[in-house]
DNA sequence: CACAAACCCTAGAGAAACTAGGGAAGACAT
DNA sequence: ATGTCTTCCCTAGTTTCTCTAGGGTTTGTG
């Protein structure tokens, strides 16, 4: 019964933040989002996939098939143009929300 | 096309917080949100009635029709001590949340 | 009297995340 | 060599929310 989940709406930003540092598979997208946030944040696998499909059929990132760090088949998925700028526009629009949904929380009238 | 909207799972929050306040009936909780986010936050009423349901469901929040300052006939809803328990929690998991979305966007590691 | 504003309500669509599966292929221990 | 674990990819179907787009009633006002 509700376990903590995802703010549905940040998954992109969160994948889009991943890959600015860097290309990076599937699996090890979840996984950084996993640390980073100090086990709080966990992404299903049936959430990043179809997410990473949308976002692909967006025109933000760019897949590549490879090898991963442990000699596994990876598809490697890459920033393009579009997705940095995608990037910038949410990470404002997420900075702008909470910002509006703590001035609601704090009751700052 | 995609205006700004609410993050999904957190209206339940913001309603919440709003009758910490004091009873207020649908319409005035939708304004105060608006208000208090300074334009920002917009809450449509096909989303609000049935979000208030939801609670109502729940047992969070607790109705009774009255008059509004307008003379207008208003359902007025009150938090209950379930509610408050509610708010409690959904207060502390946005702080939670928001933070561990924020390090991952500030690579904080 | 007409019209706007303040209120309530609901059905259906859409989007995003989850559950719960399936599969392949390398690593490693026995 | 065999079996099991881990790493990686994928998808169908369900659930949960919010929105769109309507519906309606009552009061106040030009």
């Amino acid at each position: 019964m509700s376990k903590i989940e995802l703010l549905q709406g940040t998954l992109d930003l969160l994948i889009l933040r991943i890959l600015q540092a860097g290309p990076m598979h599937g699996f090890g997208i979840a996984q950084k989002i996993h640390l980073l946030s100090a086990d709080v944040l966990k992404v299903e696998e049936g959430s990043l996939y179809p997410a990473v499909y949308r976002m692909e059929r967006k025109g933000w990132i760019e897949a590549e098939w490879g090898v991963s760090e442990n000699n596994r088949r990876a598809k490697f998925y890459k920033l393009t143009r579009k997705g940095r700028k995608q990037l910038a526009t949410e990470t404002a629009n997420w900075a702008k929300l909470t910002e509006a949904i703590g001035q609601v929380i704090a009751q700052t009238e």
